[in-house]
RNA sequence: GCGCCUGUAGCUCAGCUGGAUAGAGCGCUGCCCUCCGGAGGCAGAGGUCAGGGGUUCGAAUCCCUUCAGGCGCGCCA
């Protein structure tokens, strides 16, 4: 309808010019906006007040004349000048009735769109250490970054989604260096177990699972690995300096090919925990690229290359550095450390690259927001490989504060006291997951109310919005039961006997529905569709108590119930691009 | 100290990229109702948009600044 009223304008544009009543050189931006008051109509259009200096007239004496140059239409009842200078067009119920049959021709393509023309998007979300189970900080990444690929993959652009594997570097190390003195325990060895290490249960799991397949192959005398060891820190010493000489002993009492395997043990069995995870919250990857696949086929070094023939590395203290102060950058980053060893930036530089040849359009990284420092130096690299920058889009996503009975839960990464993502599904289910993850914007910290999550109550706006299509269904099946005829062809020449403000209200909000798919998908901002299903499922209630659908009046009944299947399919389709399930009873 | 994010009703949050009298849900107050699915309907109170400057026809929105909170400032990943 916007596009409608937008052509129209520029008819008037073009008549006006015609008649030198505006000059010829303007480029006008017509925009047409939804009134947020009834009394301005139902759009809202406000050229004459960007167009007034051009024009060197009046705001409200060029908002006469464009309205004065409007064509005729049957979908506007009529246009009114407002305010500063806005025209209002105030539409025909005709013109919101014409939305119930697109709907049902469009089905659940309805609100989908081909704006997007193919363009190939990368969607990189959750790519969470594969060290530990997912946690509650990381759902929120995975529920909103699989909003975002969906929303876009809705209008139009081929998305990818993908999880960047960090399967190098030190926390692996020592997620192995965990597993394998677990793993000696189990033998029956002494063990003590350093600070630093991984405490969590799953590391048991891992020892244990090795222990199963492998028996003893990999036992070795505690002392082995105990002697000359640094003091960890209950003895006064540095548990990260202990660590690292507990992952070097473990190393060398196993032989490199022993050591890998029990590193890719614990590395797969972590993998397929975190992906079966994410199986079951409904996220889905097209690809999850491997961090060290990087190292292998010669990307990091090729980056790094790159970046020093185009002079953007010096050598400083035995180390390499990128100078991404020239891109903005507060300081310069280490890419090779003086032991040779390439940093993490270094794989993400390389990671970037990779995602810059492979032809994305654009590129949306789902970060958790400790890693904003991150971003410019990313950036950074981009610009020194010479691809442009704002390619790239990183959504930080804060984290999400769960709450019990009005109290904070504790959760700390210490110790493996968290709360991971498989206990809240458990606990208030997928949908709600999904729904109360992507409630807010990204960037605001997220208040989650389990018990809210968890209520059968209209205070629950995810349980609100499914109550609404289980009604719509639950009305359907009394048709039957009552032996009542839906005839929809019938019902498509019936729909002016919508004449209820509550259907008007209805209608108008069906309408809106692509709009706000759109506006969501490109802003990256699933909240968007979540509250407008809210206000939609408010509106459904409202005329769902109001009124009788079941009517004896055959004209009438067969209007109400096109509009409540029309509602039916707008509240699935809203709640399927964010993941949760539209029940038919509940 | 520097950088990024946040600050809107009692609470949790919207506010369509500068528009009209700043909205919603919950909570609160009063009245009505109890009808397909757990209740609902109508009305009302509640705001210095953190404070202060600036930009212009017009600012919650853009710029500067102060305050408060969160996060980040490794040759860790």
């Amino acid at each position: 309808m916007k596009p409608f009223l937008e052509e129209l304008i520029e008819t008037a544009l073009a008549f006006l010019q015609q008649q030198s009543l505006l000059p010829d050189n303007i480029e006008p931006e017509i925009r047409i906006e939804r009134t947020r008051d009834r009394k301005h109509g139902d759009f809202a259009c406000n050229i004459a007040m960007t167009l007034a200096k051009a024009a060197r007239r009046k705001p409200r004496e060029l908002a006469e004349q464009v309205v004065g140059a409007l064509p005729e239409s049957h979908l506007i009842d009529k246009v009114e000048i407002a305010g500063p200078g806005f025209i209002n067009f105030f539409m025909s119920p005709a013109a919101f009735q014409e939305i119930v049959p697109v709907i049902f021709d469009e089905g659940e393509g309805f609100g989908r769109s081909d704006l997007g023309a193919g363009k190939p998007v990368q969607v990189e979300f959750v790519s969470a250490n594969p060290t530990g189970p997912l946690h509650v900080g990381h759902g929120r990444g995975a529920a909103y970054g699989a909003a975002v690929a969906d929303l876009l993959a809705a209008v139009g652009y081929d998305v990818h989604r993908e999880y960047y594997v960090n399967d190098a570097g030190r926390q692996m190390d020592i997620l192995a260096a965990s597993d394998f003195l677990r793993y000696l325990e189990l033998c029956g060895e002494e063990v003590t177990f350093p600070t630093n290490g991984y405490q969590g249960d799953y590391v048991w799991d891992i020892a244990a699972s090795v222990h199963r397949k492998l028996g003893e192959k990999h036992r070795r005398d505690w002392s082995d690995i105990a002697n000359y060891l640094p003091p960890d820190e209950p003895a006064g010493g540095d548990k990260e300096a202990h660590i690292d000489a507990v992952i070097a002993h473990s190393k060398k009492a196993l032989g490199t090919g022993n050591y890998r395997e029990i590193f890719d043990r614990g590395l797969k069995y972590i993998l397929d925990d975190i992906r079966d995870d994410l199986a079951s919250f409904g996220v889905r990857y097209d690809e999850w690229f491997s961090e060290r696949s990087l190292t292998d086929t010669g990307a990091v070094d090729r980056a790094i290359e790159r970046l020093k023939l185009s002079g953007h590395v010096y050598e400083q203290g035995g180390a390499f550095w990128f100078r991404s102060t020239d891109f903005g950058d507060e300081k310069d980053r280490v890419v090779i450390r003086d032991n040779g060893q390439h940093t993490y930036f270094a794989s993400d530089i390389a990671y970037h690259m990779d995602k810059m040849e492979r032809g994305f359009e654009r590129v949306i990284d789902v970060w958790g927001a400790d890693h904003h420092g991150y971003v410019p130096r990313v950036k950074a690299a981009l610009m020194a490989l010479g691809d442009e920058p704002s390619k790239l889009d990183v959504l930080l996503v804060q984290f999400a504060i769960l709450y019990r009975s009005g109290e904070k839960v504790q959760m700390s990464t210490r110790s493996g006291e968290f709360v991971t993502l498989r206990q809240l599904r458990k606990e208030v289910g997928n949908d709600a997951a999904r729904f109360f993850y992507v409630m807010r914007k990204c960037e605001q910290h997220l208040d989650f109310d389990l018990d809210l999550a968890k209520s059968q109550s209209n205070d629950n706006p995810m349980y609100y919005i499914q109550y609404a299509h289980a009604r719509v269904c639950s009305v359907m099946r009394q048709l039957e039961e009552k032996g009542l005829a839906y005839d929809q062809e019938a019902a498509l020449q019936q729909l002016d006997r919508l004449t209820e403000s509550h259907e008007q209200a209805l209608l108008v909000n069906l309408s809106r529905y692509p709009e706000v798919v759109e506006a969501a998908a490109l802003s990256h901002e699933p909240h968007v569709l979540t509250h407008y299903l809210r206000e939609l499922a408010n509106d459904f209630h409202t005329w769902y108590n109001a009124h009788q659908f079941l009517v004896d009046e055959d004209s009438l009944r067969n209007a109400r119930v096109a509009l409540n299947l029309a509602v039916r399919q707008v509240v699935a389709n809203g709640l399927g691009l964010l993941g949760v399930s539209a029940p038919e009873s509940m």
